[in-house]
RNA sequence: GUGGAAAUAGCUCAGUCGGUUAGAGCGCCAGAUUGUGGUCCUGGAGGUCGUGGGUUCGAUCCCCAUUUUCCACCCCA
């Protein structure tokens, strides 16, 4: 019985992987570009930093956390969220007496046991950003620029950035006053689901994606409108500095996300795609959780975005997307010229050229049929007559032009073409 | 976790009202005056028809189970 990979697991290679690598790339130059170091934590910690960091009522802490007891008899879980621990290294390398604000990027593979479909797999990857020690709104529109410009670099157009303001603690206490009130008086109108939200959750219920009881939110109570003088000042400073960055946004009260930790803004980029629609990218401001893993309140703001469904979304927008071509084939015929064309290439390779031979002793024309295949810009054969007059010639395999090119030339004629 | 559809060659899929050697296109390998690719032509390799069981003289096809994938919910990135 072959075995084969689990379920919600795949083998990334191919054409795939030469796609995530662009990705990638992209990424860390953004990055780079906005003075974000990256940081690698492990791939499980302790089960209780995610209960405590993403939040106990959560989905992905009740039901899709890929748990497991160790031989040392620890509550490990493959982490399902880069977040919290990131917090976790912040904390624990006391990053906060260096130089402020701290801006972290990760770039990780992440784990929840769901039912997979398309863009979401149980081991996926995820990108994200977060950025300690700085509370004005000016970090949040900085996290969001930097979101948008690595869309916006991989010429993924197809997405509207959502924003809404959950407040702080006090505005969301009084909030969720407003809400559940507005709520009862609908109870008898509402889906079961929603109804049960309604005691546990209230913020949770706007999202709701029965159109009945959408309906009934067009007139709910709006987060924004219990904001108080800081909060309001908050949103409006990001608002204004999106504006001037010539960002275009949404301001969306639908947008209150799945996880338990935000506070003030909170934001979406929203992919409208053939292949995939939904948010590509979220996140926002969460102040207090650094408190609630660690001890101390220190301000942070961040997103997180799903490689994969980055990877959809790029796809959808770069059709006919060059890969890598080689540089140059050197073949053969004949055992002599086997050992010089091995020689070469390897000489071409030590200088950091792209260089390619033939490993399966074939005929010089399924050798050039090769050279073909993976895309390499030259070919040469290698035959008595070269290794006599010491000169290959070299074809051109876009404009089949030849050139005449002695062999201690080579590398000046690639470098030159 | 709920509901639906699907699973046949490396890929995309036909097909058999149940019958002997299961097909196509693409891809791969090789030929077309034994030293040159891309188009065209010819040939070849490659499948226990997802897995296990049942019905049957006989199952890739019908039935049951199971696994996986996809879609819609749920949730999220």
């Amino acid at each position: 019985m072959a075995i084969k990979a689990l379920k919600g697991t795949k083998d990334i290679f191919g054409d795939e992987v030469k796609n995530l690598e662009k990705i990638e790339n992209i990424i860390r130059e953004v990055c780079k570009n906005f003075g974000v170091g990256e940081i690698r934590t492990p791939i499980f910690e302790l089960t209780h930093l995610f209960q405590r960091g993403v939040g106990n009522t959560t989905d992905i802490v009740q039901k899709e956390m890929y748990s497991f007891i160790d031989k040392g008899e620890n509550n490990i879980t493959l982490k399902p969220e880069s977040t919290a621990a990131v917090v976790r290294a912040y904390l624990e390398h006391n990053m906060g007496e260096n130089a402020q604000p701290t801006k972290l990027y990760y770039l990780s593979p992440t784990f929840r046991y769901e039912r997979p479909e398309a863009g979401r797999l149980r081991q996926f990857h995820q990108f994200g950003v977060e950025i300690f020690g700085a509370s004005s709104a000016i970090a949040d529109a900085e996290v969001i620029s930097i979101a948008y410009t690595m869309l916006k670099r991989l010429n993924i157009n197809n997405v509207s950035l959502h924003i809404n303001s959950l407040g702080g603690p006090q505005c969301r206490a009084k909030y969720n006053e407003v809400l559940k009130e507005y709520l009862a008086s609908k109870k008898d109108l509402l889906c079961p689901l929603c109804n049960e939200r309604r005691i546990k959750n209230p913020l949770r219920v706007l999202d709701c994606k029965n159109p009945d009881c959408q309906k009934l939110f067009v007139d709910a109570p709006r987060t924004i409108d219990s904001l108080d003088k800081e909060c309001k000042d908050h949103f409006e400073l990001l608002k204004d500095l999106l504006t001037k960055m010539d960002i275009p946004y949404i301001v969306d009260s639908q947008i209150v996300r799945g996880l338990d930790y935000y506070t003030k803004t909170v934001f979406e980029f929203i992919l409208e795609g053939k292949n995939y629609s939904g948010t590509v990218c979220g996140g926002g401001r969460y102040d207090r959780l650094v408190e609630e893993i660690g001890s101390k309140p220190v301000p942070a703001v961040g997103f997180g975005t799903g490689i994969e469904r980055l990877l959809i979304a790029y796809l959808e927008e770069n059709k006919n997307l060059e890969l890598d071509k080689r540089d140059i084939f050197i073949g053969y015929r004949g055992n002599l010229a086997l050992e010089k064309a091995v020689v070469l290439v390897n000489n071409l390779r030590e200088k950091k050229f792209n260089a390619d031979t033939d490993l399966l002793g074939r005929s010089v024309k399924a050798q050039m049929k090769y050279a073909n295949k993976i895309g390499v810009k030259f070919a040469a054969i290698i035959g008595d007559t070269e290794l006599e007059t010491q000169m290959l010639s070299i074809k051109n395999m876009a404009t089949s032009e030849e050139s005449k090119v002695s062999f201690v030339d080579l590398e000046a004629f690639l470098l030159n073409n």
